[in-house]
DNA sequence: ATCCCTATTGCATCTCGCGCAACTATCTGG
DNA sequence: CCAGATAGTTGCGCGAGATGCAATAGGGAT
């Protein structure tokens, strides 16, 4: 357990961290000189590695500056392992939100089409009705998992993406319209997490907040939903920890909160 | 040109994509044998070579299964891979033109050696079962993201690249040998724009057309492809399209048309 | 208890990663 | 046109460390 052998894996890796500081992707990559004076190594060793890091599409070189930066390979790991991990990652964070912070059924969803597909469910011990939630489809419009999927969208794609969409059904306060639908998703926008109280079903009520990936989009949505009589009263309370939940898993999946908010990569997953 | 010692580094390299292999993701990571097995490599040097990864956060081990996955470090890396400005803008449009104008499966892709990586895929929102495009490896030969990425290669280069790679398969269209695809490549040249018929896949027909960036070299693809009963007729369109949505996107990343390009930045490199 | 499967570790072997220094290439200013 | 600076690659001898075999240890199943 003491001394590991330093080894050279262990070298590679860090010059690949390198890569990826702060100072380096602001400076569009470094070359060989400047990552051989930030790691203490020889300039030799470092092209070398470099090389084989290139070769393998780990990192790649800029034609003209001849500085390196991380390559799209990496991109294509992450892209590749990207559900698995969103599975792995949320279902601590869905058993400690049912256990210690707030005691009701967690979800964790996606976005499919119009709609919004479970894949994790965690419930509290004491709920006896054990319906199967994982795999089922409900509509984005009036679910604070779809409010919080859409959070990120344009009017004009909500307006095409709830073309031909019926409305109507749910509870008695569900959004009527695109119109009031983009009015709460900007309310959201503001505290960064959803309340929904009585759109999908009567008495019910919920809260949801968006889950980002490496990409900076949203890949998923995290949320609570009970009865309104429990719940109720601490939902201004459950938003904010259903956030800071939410934010965690996203930094799990290598989102970087620092990164200007930008694009949206929606993408439909299939559990 | 011949065979390079395959380092050691290398082969942690590989150990990382075979973890992230689609089979390794849908069983939920693999254990040190099942990866040795793989990679045709002793268990104890694998079992070695993980210890040393998982240290450095690029894998994680189940605690109960003993499998490994891909780990929290690859995903904070891939937020600084490749080119940020080209995914952020390139989300938007790919929504659009899934939404709006072609309403069929668009790719953003990027040469990776003598294959295509996809990096960002939008499906319409009917599609149920959607594939993870994201991420995957096809050949750039055969593909309208490869006809468009390698638009501006020459001659000898595309000899080069494509020296050791095995033509052959794909659909009954798919180009045969360099010359073949040099031939296919003037012609993508003139328009402007990639159309493939039947060659990667029989039944599947796509268009493609080049990013630039501010240097004026091919950067990136876009490209729509569908099954070719439904978007054979609507090609001499969407070819278009697709240009002018690229064009878009070029100018996004602030390629000037106007200016000739800067030395066509060629570094490919053969492994 | 044995058998089977999996993962880790001890050890002798020798590959291959290492630092030094030489070399190439490109730019700058005198 | 050369001197000097910067930036990257390559040759080489040495030894750290990667390797494969075999032994060890921990489960489960029967």
């Amino acid at each position: 357990m003491a001394d590991e052998p330093s080894s050279s894996l262990r070298r590679a890796l860090d010059l690949l961290d390198a890569l990826a500081s702060d100072d380096a992707v602001a400076h569009g990559g470094w070359g060989v000189n400047r990552l051989a004076a930030h790691l203490g190594r020889d300039q030799s060793q470092v092209s070398r590695t470099l090389r084989v890091l290139a070769d393998a599409g780990f990192v790649e070189r800029d034609g003209e500056t001849m500085a390196y930066r991380v390559g799209w390979h990496v991109f294509a790991l992450a892209a590749r392992a990207g559900d698995q991990r969103l599975l792995a990652a949320g279902a601590p964070i869905l058993r400690r939100l049912v256990e210690k912070d707030l005691g009701e059924r967690i979800h964790l969803t996606v976005l499919q089409g119009s709609q919004v597909l479970t894949i994790l469910t965690q419930s509290p011990p004491h709920v006896v009705q054990t319906v199967a939630w994982a795999g089922r489809l409900v509509p984005a419009h009036n679910t604070s998992s779809g409010r919080a999927l859409l959070i990120d969208f344009q009017r004009d794609e909500l307006q095409r993406l709830f073309a031909g969409v019926a409305f109507g059904s749910g509870g008695p306060n569900a959004p009527r319209d695109v119109d009031e639908l983009w009015e709460r998703i900007l309310t959201a926008r503001r505290s960064g997490y959803a309340i929904v109280d009585e759109e999908f079903e009567p008495g019910l009520v919920a809260a949801a907040a968006p889950v980002r990936d490496f990409r900076g989009g949203v890949v998923a949505a995290l949320n609570v939903s009970a009865p309104k009589f429990r719940l109720w009263g601490r939902l201004p309370l459950a938003g904010p920890v259903i956030k800071a939940a939410a934010d965690e898993l996203s930094i799990e999946l290598g989102y970087d909160a620092a990164r200007p908010p930008t694009l949206a990569t929606t993408r439909a997953r299939t559990g």
